[in-house]
RNA sequence: GCGAAAGUGGCGGAAUUGGUAGACGCGCUGGAUUUAGGUUCCAGUGGGGUAACCCGUGAGAGUUCGAGUCUCUCCUUUCGCACCA
């Protein structure tokens, strides 16, 4: 046992101790400092896959380290149960969606146990439990007379031939996955959540979230897009209604030479009842899917309705166009177009031959604008715009809004590119929208204490439509206002609902009789989230609104749910992302059972810094299990000897001085990678070095044995986070009886930092030329003199003039010579 | 198309605030141990050159005493784009 490390029967031992002592589990204690570690809840898809490892891992690092910094950790874990692949399996397997996620969730809990992670197993959730929905469909009935929930028509993917609304991911090229049928865009009635209701919010509180990547919130902050613009109304010849367009460049206006509808806009309807091609042509556009990059990478075409807009200030007529970029779901429907001054505008304009007036001229008259090339996008100072020739963009952009509003045909608005949530899904496993359909009352939301709609688990699923909509046990009821006969809605809710709040959750387990407690004002908000950078957007941004949305509803106080985020980078293998389709996955399950969870666990930690991709290594594997294998053999050998005497600071010699200090700067560059910087690579490199030094240190005397013992306690200590089953065993081996996970977080000891003398680079103009020792207080003079006194450093300024020295204390000194 | 990142030896990566490029690990080469394979241990390992040195962080320019790091242009790759989770 002792000779040899034996990952199975120690990390079996330690998973044991924790269980049976319920060390992870925890309450609310008003005398500690809680932190709340979150890493993202998986989908139940079957088997762990190398991301969950090392996402939980990442998570498990940082509780284990905050619990050593003697804080209250709370780190639970739970299901993400509902979603497309278990009715993707139900068809394949014939096994219902519910039996399929259930067993696949006692499974991989199975697994996360294997690996010796830190939850409290008490606070387990699964979002397909009717007592977690339930309370997602009691708040959105709250919202529901709040105002923040309502009912429109959107589109959606419909495969003509399944006669079924498909996912984007279902999509390929434009074709149902399964039949092949060209994809058409169907407008269906839908629930949406008003999250534009909070965009300022939203927008505003990015700034105070300095946990989080810039870079995550440069995107939110993107993808929320609020823009300072005008709404215009031009005027259509021979109707009545006026067409609206948002603009952002108001100062163009008097450029503009035709504008755009969305296929879907009430002036293209009316252009196509009066011409047949302008129906077909309409049709074509409607006959791709809704993804948005599908849409915006499109062929940009166009066709004349006919209509002609009358511009609001000249007067002029332009045509009307109807452009497929044109979405009917982004502002009015409808754009102007300034082929001077907007690339897409200048492009639609070359391919149909519309006439492109330049209104706009650099503000500088060193630079001309070509307009044969392409548009001429800057800002600058208008022309040809009649009163407002000579103002600059910024004064016209008032000056117009301004005559816009005098003429009753604007005015300024701001405006987001954030929309509604739309909430619905057409499919089955999911939470059940709790909303009654009445002929009378119209939509009734189901009272309180109706709540939860069950979503039936015994169905037979043929996988063409959702079986609920089959059912009319289901969908056959009574309105709850008027008591006559009524059908439920059919429809469920996105899975983004049930992973907006399950981080509130974790901290109220258990109640049956509200959504949230008190419980959860001691944990929130959650300390640090980790997770992949693929939910960068609309997962964090939708968990922010319902926090908001929580909150408003008292039932949080925190503002924000999520103070540090850490988003991991994706673990590749061949340069590309591990994933089924590619077959290049690793099942972790082997890694393990072969090498045991600390080296999987050392090796996701070591591979790459958390935050950039992994690369998958089997050698690098190898690597890690060798790392421990070394660790567990120095400590028995010097454990074997027998107990060292007390270390003596003050009496050792030189070469013990020198490790020992090795030892603390360690410490202190592992407390700081680990707890400030994430970079447990090199934190795991540091501790590295320090091996190899102790393997090299003869420890023949006493106090070298002393040197020994504390460096090998600093070492578990330290990664006990990391590889927390062999160093509960080590800890153990080294003497201690209480277990390693209770210990204080190791501090270095300053006295032990201390030199006496400092290594100085020497550089002539920029090249390292020498290196020096000088002492730890020698003064800027000194350092210059004995850089200069440096053989090397004379060979190199010989005969030349010194122009200046840099010097940068206790790391460089620059000789500057001419 | 729009938005966000990344690019450093044979490979994964390090260089934290503009200051020693390549820590640590893998791989490879040589040696020791071993009947052998494996394991373990020791030494070496960016390229060129006998050496002194020179070159070198996707490409090109710029700022600076000094640039992997900052600025600009370009190239390549990855992620997200609202119904995958």
């Amino acid at each position: 046992m002792q000779d040899q490390y034996h990952p199975e029967q120690i990390e079996q031992a330690a998973q044991d101790y924790w269980e049976s002592r319920r060390c992870f589990e925890v309450t609310e204690d008003p005398d500690k400092e809680k932190f709340y570690c979150l890493s993202m809840f998986p989908y139940p898809s079957g088997r762990l896959h190398m991301g969950h490892v090392r996402n939980y891992t990442i998570g498990d690092v940082i509780s284990r380290y905050q619990r050593m910094q003697g804080r209250n950790v709370l780190q639970p874990m739970g299901w993400d149960a509902f979603g497309l692949p278990a009715e993707n399996a139900a068809i394949q397997n014939q096994v219902p969606p519910a039996k399929w996620t259930r067993e696949n969730i006692d499974y991989m809990r199975g697994q996360l146990k294997r690996l010796g992670l830190a939850y409290d197993w008490q606070r387990e959730l699964a979002t397909c439990d009717p007592d977690y929905y339930r309370w997602e469909q009691w708040l959105f009935t709250r919202l529901f007379k709040k105002g923040l929930v309502y009912r429109k028509t959107a589109p959606v993917n419909w495969c003509p031939h399944d006669l079924t609304v498909l996912a984007n991911e279902q999509v390929i090229d434009g074709r149902c996955w399964r039949c092949d049928t060209e994809v058409e865009r169907k407008d269906i009635p839908q629930w949406f959540m008003k999250i534009t209701d909070y965009a300022e919010e939203l927008l505003a509180e990015l700034d105070k979230l300095d946990g989080w990547p810039e870079q995550v919130r440069t995107m939110q902050r993107n993808w929320i897009g609020r823009s300072e613009g005008v709404e215009i109304s031009f005027a259509i010849e021979g109707s009545s209604e006026a067409l609206k367009v948002f603009t952002t460049r108001p100062d163009t206006l008097m450029g503009v030479t035709y504008v755009a509808v969305a296929a879907e806009h009430p002036l293209a309807r009316a252009a196509a009842d009066r011409a047949v091609n302008v129906a077909r042509f309409i049709k074509e556009c409607q006959s791709s899917g809704v993804a948005e990059a599908t849409l915006e990478t499109m062929e940009k075409q166009g066709m004349d309705t006919g209509f002609k807009a009358i511009h609001p200030i000249s007067g002029d007529k332009v045509p009307v166009f109807i452009a497929n970029f044109v979405l009917m779901g982004y502002g009015e429907g409808a754009v102007m177009a300034v082929p001077a001054h907007d690339q897409r505008d200048w492009e639609f304009a070359r391919q149909y031959g519309l006439p492109v007036k330049q209104v706009i001229a650099p503000v500088s008259s060193d630079t001309e604008a070509d307009l044969q090339c392409g548009a001429f996008t800057d800002k600058g100072v208008l022309i040809d715009s009649g009163e407002f020739s000579g103002l600059s963009s910024e004064q016209a952009f008032d000056a117009i809004a301004g005559h816009l509003q005098q003429l009753g045909q604007g005015g300024k608005r701001t405006t987001f590119r954030l929309r509604d949530w739309g909430v619905s899904r057409q499919r089955y496993w999911g939470a059940p929208i709790p909303i009654i359909n009445c002929r009378h009352c119209g939509e009734v939301p189901v009272p309180e204490t109706d709540l939860p709609v069950v979503l039936p688990e015994e169905i037979t699923f043929d996988g063409v439509g959702s079986p609920i909509k089959k059912m009319p046990a289901f969908y056959q009821t009574t309105c709850p206002q008027c008591g006559g006969e009524a059908e439920r809605e059919t429809d469920t809710f996105d899975t983004f609902m049930e992973s907006s709040w399950y981080f509130a959750r974790y901290a109220s387990p258990g109640n049956e009789g509200a959504m949230l407690d008190e419980r959860a004002h001691y944990w929130m908000p959650v300390d640090q989230y980790i997770g992949g950078i693929e939910h960068a957007i609309l997962h964090l941004l939708y968990a922010r609104f319902y926090n908001k949305l929580l909150r408003d509803e008292g039932l949080l106080v925190n503002d924000e749910p999520f103070t540090n985020l850490l988003t991991q980078g994706m673990v590749l293998k061949d340069g590309a992302k591990m994933s089924k389709s590619k077959g290049n996955t690793v099942d972790p399950q082997a890694l393990i059972e072969q090498y045991g969870a600390d080296t999987a666990r050392l090796f996701m930690m070591f591979a790459a810094p958390p935050e950039q991709s992994l690369e998958w290594s089997d050698a690098g594997v190898e690597g890690a299990h060798r790392f421990l294998k070394r660790l567990w053999k120095r400590v028995y050998t010097h454990v074997q000897v027998g107990r060292p005497p007390a270390l003596q600071t003050a009496e050792l010699t030189e070469a013990q001085q020198t490790m020992r200090r090795q030892v603390h700067e360690t410490v202190a560059k592992f407390g700081d990678d680990v707890g400030r910087r994430f970079t447990f690579n090199t934190a795991i490199a540091a501790v590295m070095e320090l091996l190899n030094a102790l393997n090299r240190y003869e420890d023949a005397a006493p106090q070298d044995r002393a040197v020994v013992q504390e460096a090998l306690e600093m070492v578990v200590l330290l990664l006990a986070p990391i590889v927390p089953h062999i160093c509960h065993s080590l800890w153990h081996a080294l003497g201690h009886a209480e277990p390693v996970i209770d210990c204080a977080w190791p501090q270095a000891d300053e006295t032990a930092l201390s030199r006496n003398e400092i290594p100085i680079v020497v550089q002539v103009n920029g090249k390292l030329r020498a290196r020096i020792a000088v002492a730890a207080d020698a003064e800027r003079k000194q350092v210059e003199e004995t850089a200069l006194a440096d053989i090397n450093v004379q060979r190199f300024i010989e005969g030349k003039g010194i122009v200046k020295i840099i010097v940068v204390p206790g790391k460089l000194v620059n000789v500057v010579v001419k």
